[in-house]
Order: structure tokens, then C-alpha cells, then sequence
DNA sequence: TCAATATACTGAAACGTTACAGATTGCCAA
DNA sequence: TTGGCAATCTGTAACGTTTCAGTATATTGA
């Protein structure tokens, strides 16, 4: 059963993977030089490197890769790090494919590095520097002053952030633009005759609550209308949260008649939370929300909805990440998307 | 800047990370018995072995996977093959976490490897079994006679599916009994008086369409009801598809006046082309509907239930593979998930 | 007492790769 | 002719690990 060979060479027939050694024995040069014309070095003859590559292609080499990883330290693996308790409606599958598409092409591998909430979130990056398990991080839930940044900024490994710092430090980054998302949000509000705005808004301490709020309240005063405050949720609490507060949010005397969501789960919650209190979306109260997969129009055709890609910014910070390791400047590595207008599928009027 | 050790010892002071040399020197023992110290073999002295324990738990010893892989083979890597253009709304995310939870206590790196409709479902597979890129392999949509399945078993290669396979051949699997499922749901709309139903089933190939569409049709006969087809869409369609054909379908004159639907996110289109029709939901008909997280019931009160857990599919999926790997008969470790009773928030009394 | 055996440990080799430090050849200038 | 040099190619060592084939010491049996 188990037909190891007795031979050091195994330059005879059967083998099992071919190895620089194979190519060496066919093309009969050393090792040395099978390895240097496969990459293209210059010492090697325009015919030797020909020939070394059609015999590798043909025989179908394929480097290994805990050889190259022993040898270099490279381990040409990404990782995203993901907070396991992710609500639902999670943009995690879209982030996922959006980072796999651009490393399709290269000899990367994507591993995906948990951790959950009670958990300290630098855990799975101090993990990943010390054992050296990636070339390269990607990470989510970025805060203005971010820890994981700064300690893989002072450890030089690459790494790019879905969502900016702001700690003077310069690095690869992706974001989506939740200010002129919540600026755009409310002006439309305001268009629809809206005075009274609540924001439901991203959790405190993530980069993107502060831009968001900021957003909502630089429209707010430019279109001179006023603010129900709305902070006893964020969208990362519950379903249940989320809806029992807004229905008690919407018995008060003085109550919004518009909604800014920042999540389409959270919307859902917002919409029943707002049916409980007995009052109707489009006629009382109207919300523009942001979703990432198409189907809040479904929900409330009354919803006025604003796009976010996360496919995209999978690509994007894969992009990044690869740009880095490949040695492009952190700072020419960074990316804002824009959201696109303001969706209506039916109009309030009715 | 590039302060390499000029000695071939690295017994001196200030190291990257510690090796087994580093432990072999620390403790004045030969790296062979380190080695065999922390792995608990037999031959090793108890005292050496908690000594040597003791000093790698101290410095924070972790041995190098490329050494491990490189020497052994072994890549402490599972792999999970996933589909790039899955739908709306996807189960991957709780998926992955549901794998993350269980490998979490163990060495394995969970990668996903993707792969595009257009491409032969078997390349990922043929890819990770030729470069040897993973000791096990999880894959979804798996179909009654699979080709992945089959080369896995050829080439040795541990894995699990999610969804049976019918092919003679045993391996381990997660499954959902969709069967069952499909026939509480028809009970269900039947113990309500509906008559004429219809099923929003999976796509044509998977295995588990066949379950679904059998138990739907055990159970029509069971309760005496009749079927309305609905073959033309699966909940693999998209959501503008399912939609225009579930209106077109409930302007007929033989119309269903119940559903059953194996995806939240099709059902949403479901109740929106049956509103398209003019027609009211728990009034004109009723629908069962599977969901993976729970919302369905926030979109619409009259709709009635099903969990299934997707996080729990991950992670039974993951022991299986684990299981394997570690020995373990394959028939062992196949595990069926029984669906809970129907939920219903709102009667269709109402 | 001697040999046999068990116990506890060890060095060398190998996995596949790349970097370093040559080695060989041919060519040209002096 | 000689030396120098460029162009190609090559062997060896090393990355960190485990396995193989021992070695040394103590223990046992006769």
C-alpha cells in the first residue's frame, strides 16, 4: 500500500507532484536554474527559460507552497478578520466574493480569521503577526483610533481597513461616504416636506457612526429642519431592540416624521417598530435607508433606498492589500465610494 | 537595516520566533526530544516532557505550519468551495461561522475557495486535491450523482457535504430533511383549507429539490390537496423573475391558494408578484417559507415559518471533515437536522 | 559476571524552495 | 598568450519540522 520509493533520485517514472526537481531532471539543468527561469531571472538564457517553462506548463508544476513559505516567509495567504456575531442580512458573503474575485488570478489563498465580541479584537491580528499566517489583513469594524491599525502599522505587515482612522496615521483603506450617504438621506427627507429627523445610526466608536452623524447633522441645520434624538440604538442591537424602541419613540408627542437608516436589517425593525405604534410609513413618517442586497423594496415599497457595495469593497481593499504587499505607497491606497441618488420604488403620495 | 545572524546558531539572545531549536537549547535537550516531548510520545521522560512543556508554554512556542506542512504534508487547512454568485440574503456567512466555531480550538485555517457558475464546479476541487492545499473540504449544493463528491472519494481526500448525495458511495454529510419539511409545511396550509398548492422549489439538480419536491408531493396526497405546477422558477432564480412569474401564475384562473417556498429571499418575491396579482396574503393564500435568519416574519406577519440553521450546518459540517481526518469512519459522521415546528406570527384570520 | 533488554535521549536526513557563492565557457582587449 | 569579464549555469546550505536509525545508560535475568 505504501509504495515509497527506496531511491533518493526520484527522477524514475511514477512520482506524485512534480517538483523543480522533476523539471530539472527532464530539462536536464540543475535546480538552481529551473527555479530562476521560472521567474524570469535575467541570468538565464532566453532559450533555457523558454524551454524550462513550456516543460513546466506542460507537466503541469505547480510550486509548493510550504516550501516557498518555509524558504521566503511568504505565505501568500490574505486574511479577513470577521467578528463571528455579525448581525443578520450579513455583507460577509458579498465582502468574501468581492475579495475573491481579485485574487482569483494570483497565487493567493483567503482564510478567514474569527473572532468573536467578548473577545479582545486585536486577539486574531496579534495571532496572525506572531505566527506569521498572512502576507496580508484585511479588517471591518474600523474605529477612529484603531488598535489593530496602529499595532500593524508599528509590526509592518500590510493591511487595509474597511472604514477610515483618523489617527494621523496613513495606511490602505476603503469606505463607503456616510457622511454625503446621510447628507443626501436627509435633504431628501427634507424635499418630502420631513421636519422632524431621527438618524438610527451605526454603532458609537466605529469610524463610520461619527461621519454618519456628522452627515446627518450638517444637512440637518442646512435644510433648517430639527432632530429627534434617536441614540438609545445603534443598528448592531437586535431586532427586537430596535423595534420595541422605535414603537416607543413613535407615542411620544413629539416624534420624528422621518427616518435615516444606516442598515437594511435595521430598517426592518424601524418599519414594524413604527406599524406597532399604529402610524403608516409614507403617510406619517417616511425613511431612507441604506441596504446592500436588493430586496428592502420588496419589504415597504415606500422605502427610499441608497445602495452600498460591499462587493466592491471587497475588491477594493483586496486591491489595496495586494498593492501594499507588492510595494506601492500605503497613502496612493485608499478609496471612498460614493453613494449613488436616493431609490423610490412608490411615492409617498400614493 | 537587514540585521541578519551572521552565526548558523541562533543560540544568542534577541530571535524572531522561537523554534524548536530555540526550545532544544533553552532546555540543553536535542531538538528530537523536544519535539517528541510536546507531541506526548511514549519514549520521553515525564519530567523532560512537562520540562520542556513548561519552557514552550513560556515563551510562546508555535510550531511553523510551512516546517510541519513541508515535512508531514499535513496543511492544518480546511477548505470550504463556495459559489460566487450565490444569492441574496446568503446563508454563507453563518456558514463560515459555524465552521470558524468549531476549528476555532484546534490548528486549522479555514480558506475559502470560490468558483464562478461558469466555471466546472469540479476545478476548485481539482485544484485543491492536485496542490494538495487542504487536508478537508466542505462543499454545498451538492446534487444526487456529484462529480466532486466522487473525486474526492477517488483521490482520498477527506470532506463533507452539505446535502446528501445519492451515488451508492458513503461520505459524511449535513443535511436538512427537506423532505419533512415540505410535508409539515403542506399539513400545515392544509389543516388551514387550502387546496391548490404550489411549490417554490430548489433548483433542478440538487439533491435536495428532489426531497423537497417528494415530500411536497407525499404529503399533497396524504391531505388530499391538489398541485398547482410551478416548475418554471427555483428559489435560484432572480428575485425580478420570480416575481413576474408568481404574478402571471396567480392571474390564472386555476390559481394556488397556498406555497410553499424553500428561501426566505424567494419568498419575498413570491408575496410580491402575488401582490402584483391583486391578491392578499393570508387572505387569497398562504405561504410556508423556509428562512436562514429571522426576518421573514418582520416583512410580512402572515407569513408562516421554518428555521433552518445554517450556523449549526457549519459547524456539524466542520466536525465531520475533522472527524474524518482524524480517523473516523465516514458513514459515522452524517448528520440529518430535523426542521422545528411552523412558526406563525399572525393568523390568517387575522 | 555477562548479555539481553528497556529507557531516555540524539544526530542526520529529508520535505521543496531560494540565496549565496562559485564554476565553466567563450569572447575580447592588450 | 594572458587576463578580464560577461553570460550561463550549478552545488550547497538553510528555512523548521518529523522520522529513522541509532547511542548511552540503567535494569534485569540467568
Amino acid at each position: 500500500m505504501d509504495r515509497r520509493r527506496t531511491e533518493k533520485n526520484d527522477e524514475t517514472s511514477a512520482q506524485g507532484r512534480p517538483t523543480l526537481k522533476t523539471l530539472a531532471f527532464m530539462t536536464g539543468l540543475g535546480v538552481t536554474t529551473v527555479s530562476r527561469a521560472l521567474k524570469d531571472a535575467p541570468e538565464i538564457g532566453a532559450e533555457t527559460r523558454r524551454r524550462v517553462q513550456l516543460v513546466a506548463k506542460q507537466i503541469g508544476y505547480r510550486p509548493n507552497r510550504a516550501g516557498v513559505r518555509l524558504r521566503t516567509g511568504k505565505t501568500n495567504v490574505i486574511s479577513l478578520v470577521l467578528n463571528t456575531e455579525q448581525e443578520i442580512m450579513s455583507f460577509v458573503s458579498d465582502i468574501i466574493y468581492g475579495v475573491s474575485e481579485v485574487i482569483a488570478d494570483t497565487p493567493y489563498h483567503l482564510i478567514v480569521t474569527p473572532y468573536s465580541r467578548s473577545q479582545d479584537p486585536l486577539d486574531p491580528i496579534r495571532y496572525l503577526v506572531e505566527t506569521g499566517s498572512a502576507d496580508g489583513v484585511i479588517i471591518s469594524r474600523t474605529q477612529p483610533n484603531d488598535a489593530r491599525a496602529r499595532y500593524m502599522l508599528e509590526h509592518g505587515i500590510p493591511f487595509a481597513t474597511h472604514g477610515r482612522t483618523d489617527m494621523g496615521l496613513v495606511h490602505p483603506y476603503h469606505d463607503f461616504d456616510n457622511h454625503a450617504f446621510a447628507v443626501e438621506a436627509v435633504r431628501r427627507l427634507a424635499s418630502m416636506g420631513r421636519r422632524k429627523l431621527a438618524l438610527l445610526a451605526p454603532p458609537v466608536g466605529l469610524t463610520y457612526h461619527g461621519h454618519t452623524v456628522n452627515g446627518f447633522a450638517d444637512a440637518l441645520s442646512e435644510v433648517g429642519a430639527s432632530e429627534v434624538p434617536f441614540s438609545t440604538v445603534s443598528i448592531d442591537h437586535s431586532i427586537e431592540q430596535i423595534r420595541t424602541r422605535t414603537a416607543q419613540l413613535m407615542r411620544r408627542d413629539i416624534r420624528p416624521d422621518g427616518f435615516v437608516s444606516s442598515a437594511a436589517a435595521a430598517t426592518l425593525a424601524l418599519v414594524a417598530g413604527i406599524e406597532d405604534a399604529g402610524l403608516k410609513l409614507g403617510r406619517d413618517v417616511d425613511i431612507v435607508s441604506k441596504q446592500s442586497s436588493d430586496l428592502l423594496h420588496l419589504f415597504r415599497p415606500e422605502l427610499l433606498i441608497v445602495n452600498e457595495n460591499f462587493r466592491l469593497a471587497g475588491s477594493e481593499l483586496a486591491r489595496s492589500v495586494l498593492g501594499w504587499i507588492g510595494g506601492a505607497a500605503p497613502g496612493s491606497l485608499q478609496s471612498l465610494s460614493v453613494p449613488g441618488e436616493v431609490l423610490a420604488y412608490r411615492r409617498s403620495t400614493d
